[in-house]
DNA sequence: CTCGGTGCAAAGTGTTTGCAACTAG
DNA sequence: CTAGTTGCAAACACTTTGCACCGAG
């Protein structure tokens, strides 16, 4: 994350009442420089590589304040666990490799955004998030 | 599940040599009639009105058992638990209430069906299986 | 000072494992 | 008999809660 979107959400999270936090820019950054989600698990080993110890229930505390924010977004592949990515404009879908585990993030094409809210329409139903996630072989693992 | 769709799973189940088990058909019957997928919980409440009281273990290894061999789909809509429901030929979409928790199971037409694969194609990714679910507010919920 | 941030221990919830007894085929 | 089925207790993994202390503003 630039520094410039660290003080963007700075900005945001001072007008709802809370305070700067160190730990918090830690984990911004952590997350912008990771290219997939991360677990709490995940999260904290690369914490701790930046001589960042923080406990367990403090960083569940954080993600959970990110997340009601917008600021992150909560992603959830079937594993038992939770994952974090910085929260873009919209939800994005993943291919996630059974061989090699990589999770890679796509953008949605304009066609099938279009298409999935008139799905939704269609059902009488007001779409308010969504998910779409890929299983299977990425390109690297042939 | 039409008794006949029992017998067919049950022939499947006989061929990798599987006994026949009364649990199992329970178990299969109800997620028959269930019209969402069914936690591990809620599917041992179901079996306890059919008074059959198995033990938690078993009914998870059962799951187990039916999700490897395809009889089963293991669904998570981020609940932090699995979701259990009968294996049609394809995965389909849910709309998933935030208002009354309803569940409704959605069919994919054609066209969407083909993108999703050409997507991946795209990506040069061999997809497997994916998810598509829609969580918001339901038609009854206004 | 006040209230949000943090740590620590314990509890909660969903799921898995180890082991022994049971039983369908 | 043999190997799949079942139960029970315990272990596990992830997450949440309660309480006390610290410290930014």
């Amino acid at each position: 994350m630039s520094s410039q979107l660290i003080l963007k959400v700075n900005k945001t999270l001072k007008e709802i009442g809370r305070r700067h936090s160190v730990l918090r820019d830690k984990i911004l950054e952590i997350l912008d420089l990771s290219d997939e989600p991360l677990t709490v698990t995940g999260l904290l080993e690369r914490l701790s590589k930046s001589q960042f110890n923080p406990n367990k229930t403090t960083v569940y505390r954080e993600l959970e304040t990110l997340v009601k924010h917008n600021i992150l977004f909560e992603v959830d592949f079937g594993e038992g666990k939770k994952r974090y990515e910085l929260a873009g404009e919209n939800r994005h879908p993943h291919l996630i490799c059974n061989a090699c585990g990589s999770i890679k993030c796509r953008r949605l094409n304009s066609t099938i955004e279009s298409w999935l809210t008139s799905f939704c329409a269609q059902n009488n139903f007001k779409m308010s998030d969504h998910t779409l996630e890929f299983y299977g072989v990425c390109d690297k693992c042939c």
